[in-house]
DNA sequence: AAATTATTTTAGAATAATCTAAAAAAACAC
DNA sequence: GTGTTTTTTTAGATTATTCTAAAATAATTT
């Protein structure tokens, strides 16, 4: 079993290898545990000993299986106790990411599987990323970033892209939530902003850091 | 803040304290959380410096109300998760414990406010303890008078039912007061009149009068 | 390819929590 | 009230995680 720093950690390389297509770097697992590079360079050490991630020095790292079923894991779990905050104890969406850091330490396999069952095995978590299920398998679906979909298309928002409170304090603004339907109007090409309406109704101009980092399904071609 | 296992030691002060009427003692720190007594010891220096405990060397411990305060938050918190566990997960009363006992440690004070009106402000647990309220208050509290209590059941004295001088005379002479331990004895029931053993040593018989007018709460021994 | 810059690792030390063994204090027994 | 037993504390060490500063390695620039 992993202590619960070791979790933080390789939780963060399965996070960063996500992006990077290469191997993880010291620096990056660094900056985003706020911690120092030396600090990782032992930690990567005793995970390396206990059979969790693959590494050489210098050359970064990668999870092995076992590392990657307990990434999954606690990924699962961070998901589904978000679902459970904003559906069943009615948080907002933009508040819940702090504690499920913290539910998803809680160890039981038994409550995770009678956790799952009492959201009724829900698919997706309130920021619309895909839930494992119990075999650590992701449903994908059909996912589109706004900024791809071309003028009189519909999207119906299923999440975003990288989640920060303060963008999603700015969606909460303009009335975005899950669910929203957005349709493309008109694009402005000389600084690339494009016009949106609202659930039918508002029509706003939002940049491109903005429908960049939306993701959609097509409301049309919708095959969910 | 106290750190995660400072909260255990706080815990284990508070559930000892509720048992024992004097000081609690460093060995009894120790068996209930399966540590050593030097540990113990140690633990206890800091928490007097945090300022959690009232510490005199070789002369136990006792809460101060800021640890008092936070040993109330985490009963709270356990008793609020096991009765989540138990009414909305369906496990059985004997399986929540351990579960609870990790649950109790996530901080955030609105995800409490708001689970607790999830499960519609339970007053108890499912083991039948009553749910500090968020300031702390026992609202409810385990009273009984003593005559409703059954041959072999032990009640701690908490009060009495009306209160008149020559009463409150008479029960100073049998050493009867706040805090006494009167265990049943053998119901003579041609007169009435009750066995009670008096905090473990003198054996007395006491009349209706008497026995109808002290207030107990029952001692539960199987606590948690 | 040499020099510079950036990244990563090592060395050595700090803090939190724990332990065993020995010493000190308190409680008990006769 | 002196001696023995029990309880508690101290002393000294260990493990996990972290840090800063310096050294080693890799990457980039010219």
């Amino acid at each position: 079993m992993p202590t619960r720093t070791e979790e933080d950690y390789i939780k963060a390389i399965y996070k960063l290898a996500e992006k990077e297509k290469s191997n993880v770097n010291t620096n990056a697992i660094a900056g985003m545990l706020n911690t120092s590079a030396a600090s990782v360079t032992d930690m990567l050490k005793k995970l390396k000993t206990k059979g969790f991630i693959n590494y050489k020095k210098y050359k970064g790292v990668t999870l092995t299986p076992d590392g990657n079923r307990i990434a999954t894991k606690l990924i699962r779990k961070h998901r589904l106790w978000e679902y459970f905050l904003v559906h069943k104890l009615k948080f907002t969406w933009d508040q819940v990411h702090d504690i499920a850091e913290e539910l998803e330490h809680i160890q039981s396999e038994e409550l995770v599987s009678r956790l799952d069952h009492f959201l009724d095995n829900p698919k997706f978590d309130p920021h619309g990323d895909p839930i494992p299920n119990a075999e650590g398998k992701f449903t994908i679906r059909n996912q589109h970033i706004l900024s791809d979909l071309f003028p009189g298309e519909t999207g119906i928002v299923i999440g975003i892209k990288e989640s920060n409170d303060e963008f999603l304090r700015f969606l909460s603004g303009e009335k975005i939530k899950l669910g929203s339907e957005l349709t493309i109007g008109k694009i402005i090409h000389y600084d690339q902003s494009v016009e949106v309406i609202i659930d039918h109704g508002n029509n706003v101009r939002l940049g491109q850091s903005v429908v960049g980092n939306i993701l959609v399904r097509k409301k049309i071609l919708n095959y969910e």
